[in-house]
DNA sequence: ATTGTTAGTGCAAAGCATTCGCAATAGGAA
DNA sequence: TTCCTATTGCGAATGCTTTGCACTAACAAT
């Protein structure tokens, strides 16, 4: 627990940034929450531990963490981004449209497809987000099959 | 030319919606551009051939246009959306991120990667988006293998 | 420890893309 | 042509996100 902080503290000197309460505490709430927060609740939670944050601040931070790639921003939804601290294996998203619930899951065919297009088109891939959409096996059984999409 | 307005006419007479100039005029900015175009510059392309086009128009028939299922919104830049008529085949997207240079590409990877998913976690897949960024052959060669992202 | 420099913070005021309310307009079925 | 109502345009409003500014607090040097 200390030595994380340790790296933190050094990764932060390394970008000449500085490891302040309110940057550990928002990294601290992604982590420990299941991933996929909005901004808005990343501050709601970082407040109820400690009155001393800003709305304006969680999102500079969020911006600092992601522009250091501790944080990685989501836009599952058609709406807000959604936050996620990098954990451990890259790993890719599955959204239910009927109750919002989301699946993560990983798969060695993306590194496949940035090898094809990197050797198709002679880019190099640095990042991939795969984002699929449907219905998850709750949603299917309990409609019976069809959408219980009522606005 | 006339025969894709009778279809046009006949999808939204089947959706209970009226086919007007602005929706008309809409479509075929989308269906005349590269593709991949935001909403400011549909309005101002149609509003360049037809001053009777707003932008909240413009937003109302993309949405319209959406769920009817002749336009597809991506979020690819970290800003706002794009819209692009679907066409043809379903593609993919690569975005460089020197030159926001969009590359659109197909493969037959996604859907093995649906059905791996879809056997997996039992859901059902209805929408795939797969969006690769990195560095595309010019700027790699312009920048000599660095980044020339200033600012 | 103390100090100095300056990144970081809180607050409130923008900014921006997108949406909405409402009166006026115009598809299109009869 | 007539009527019904979906659609439009306008501007005001919304909601997420960013910014300006004066104040605070990291942290390197003393």
């Amino acid at each position: 627990m200390s030595e994380s902080n340790d790296h933190l503290r050094d990764a932060f000197r390394a970008a000449g940034r500085r490891l302040t309460r309110q940057r550990r505490l928002v990294l601290r709430v992604l982590e420990e929450s299941d991933g996929h927060l909005e901004a808005e609740n990343v501050y709601l939670q970082a407040k109820a531990r400690d009155t001393h944050v800003s709305l304006a601040t969680v999102y500079r931070t969020l911006a600092v963490l992601k522009e250091m790639g501790l944080v990685e921003e989501h836009r599952l939804g058609e709406e807000h981004s959604h936050y996620e601290s990098v954990r451990d294996s890259p790993h890719y998203h599955f959204t239910c449209l009927d109750c919002g619930k989301v699946i993560e899951f990983d798969t060695p065919l993306v590194a496949q497809i940035k090898q094809e297009l990197s050797a198709r088109e002679g880019v190099r891939v640095t990042g991939a987000h795969l984002h699929l959409s449907g219905c998850c096996a709750q949603c299917q059984t309990k409609a019976g099959g069809q959408s219980n999409n009522e606005k």
